[in-house]
DNA sequence: GCTCGTATGATTGTATACAATGATACGAGC
DNA sequence: GCTCGTATCATTGTATACAATCATACGAGC
C-alpha cells in the first residue's frame, strides 16, 4: 500500500481534507481532546478555517484509523483506548516486528544498513549525554527504518499504524534514562544481527524488544500517567479501563 | 476498535455513504473493476443514485483501507495487489492466526465453543455432499468465530480486515475438493486443540494453516487466475506482478 | 409530582454551486 | 514537421444551502 505513505506526503500540504486530517490526528494523540470527547464538524472547520466538507472527510478516515468514533447523525467522539487494547497492539507489533526484522535481513540495502549503524551509535552519544528527545527521534527512526528495510509495503503500512497508534500513550516512556540505556543497547543488538545476515536472532531479538518495551511502561508510565487515582491499580486480568 | 464493527452495522443501513463504501468495496473485491481502473465521482454517483458527496467519503475510506489509491486533483484508481502483497497478507496472517487461537483457547465462550463444533461437524458434510458454496461460508465463518473468541477488538479488526482483503484474490481456491478436505481436517484439529485448552498447540496449528492455505493457492489458484498467458509463471523472487 | 407527547433547536446527512486544478487539443512559431 | 504555449474541458476540491435526525425542554394530561 505505498500509495497510503505517499498520499500523505502528497495530500497533507496540497488540500484542506489532508492537513485537517493530520492536524486533528496529531491533536488526539498528542491529548488535546479527552477521551470520548465530542468532535463537531462546526467548531474544527472554524478552528482550522475551513468548511465542513473537509472536516468529514478527515472524520471518516480518522474512524478508520481507530481514533475517533461516527454515530450516525449525533456526532464523533474521540475513541477509548483500554490498557488490554495497549497490551494486545505490543503484543501484535511483539510478532510483527520479529518478522520484520527477520525480512530487514534478507532485504536491507547498505543504504539503509549505514543509517542504522549510525542511528545505534548517535543514540547512544545522545543517551550519555541525556538528551532525552533526541533519543526519543532515534528510536523512532530506528523503528522506520527498520520497516522500511523489510521490503514488504503491507508490513511497513501495518507497523507504521501500530507505532502511530501507540505514540499516543508512549510519549514519556522513553524519558527514563534506564530504559532508554537498555532500548538502546537492544537496538544495537538488532542491528548486529541483521547486520550479520542471521535473520533468526534478528527476529528474536526485535520480537522480545518489543516485550521488554511493553513490560517497561506497564512498570513505568502507563499507570501513573492515566490512571484515575482512586482506582485499584493491581495487576486485573481485565486491565479494561480507559486511559 | 468495537466502534468499526458496530459503525459498520449501523452505519451501512442507514447512510448513504455506508451503502456506497460497501458496495464500492464489494464491487473491488468482486473484480468489478479493473486494476489501476479510475473511479469517478460523478459517475458513481449517478450508478448509484446519490451525490458526489457521500461517494467522496466512501473514497476517503477505501484509500485508507488499500482498495483505492487517490491522487490529488487527479483521480482514484483501483489498487493493485502484487502476488507479493498477497504472500506477505499470508505471512502476517499465519502470524496472527496463530496468536488468535492461542488467546481464543484462553477466552473462548462456551457458547463460540458449541458453533465451532458445530462448524466443523457441517462443514465435513457439506465437503462430502460437494457443496462448496456452503464449504466456503463455512470456512470463513470458522475464521470470524475465531477472531470473535480471542476477545481482542484490536486483534479482531486487523484479521477481518486481512481477511476481507485476501478475499479479493482467493475466490475460487476453495473449490478444490482436496483443499476443502484438508482444510476442514485443519480445522478440526485447531478447534480440538481449543476445546482441550491447548494454546501452545492451538497457535501453532492455526499458524500452519495459513502456510498451507497460502501454499494451496500458490499451487492451485493464484498463478491459473490471475497471470496473464503470455508471462512466464516460474517461481520469481520477485513475485511483483499485479494480479 | 410524574409521564408522555410535542415543539424547538442543534447537529449531522446530502445535494449542489462554484473554484481550482490537471489533461487534452489545437495552433503559432521555429 | 516538431515543439511549445494557450485555450478549453473534464474532474476534483471546497463552500454552502437545504433536509433529516436527534436531543432537550416545556407543558398537558393523569
Amino acid at each position: 500500500m505505498e500509495h497510503y505513505d505517499v498520499k500523505q506526503e502528497v495530500t497533507d500540504r496540497y488540500s484542506l481534507r489532508g492537513r485537517v486530517f493530520h492536524r486533528l490526528r496529531e491533536d488526539i494523540l498528542n491529548g488535546k481532546y479527552a477521551e470520548h470527547e465530542e468532535l463537531k464538524e462546526m467548531t474544527i472547520g472554524e478552528e482550522m478555517g475551513v468548511s465542513r466538507t473537509p472536516v468529514r472527510e478527515a472524520f471518516r478516515q480518522l474512524e478508520l484509523e481507530g481514533l475517533i468514533q461516527i454515530i450516525p447523525n449525533k456526532g464523533a467522539y474521540v475513541t477509548g483506548i483500554t490498557q488490554k487494547d495497549v497490551k494486545d497492539i505490543y503484543m501484535i507489533r511483539s510478532l510483527l516486528e520479529g518478522l520484520c526484522a527477520r525480512w530487514a535481513t534478507e532485504h536491507i540495502t547498505p543504504e539503509q544498513m549505514e543509517e542504522m549503524e549510525e542511528n545505534v551509535y548517535l543514540a547512544e552519544f545522545h543517551a550519555q549525554k541525556g538528551h532525552w528527545e533526541q533519543l526519543a527521534q532515534l528510536d523512532n527512526r530506528f523503528h522506520d527504518i527498520l520497516y522500511e528495510a523489510c521490503d514488504s509495503k503491507m508490513l511497513e503500512h501495518q507497523l507504521k499504524d501500530f507505532h502511530q497508534y501507540v505514540l499516543r500513550v508512549r510519549k514519556k516512556t522513553l524519558s527514563q534514562e534506564n530504559r532508554g540505556n537498555q532500548s538502546n543497547e537492544e537496538h544495537r543488538r538488532i542491528m548486529e544481527a541483521i547486520r550479520d545476515r542471521n535473520p533468526e536472532l534478528a527476529e528474536e531479538l526485535a520480537h522480545q524488544h518489543m516485550i521488554n518495551a511493553y513490560e517497561n511502561m506497564v512498570r513505568n508510565g502507563l499507570n501513573e500517567a492515566y490512571d484515575r487515582p482512586e482506582e485499584s491499580r493491581e495487576d486485573q486480568g481485565e486491565t479494561s479501563k480507559t486511559i
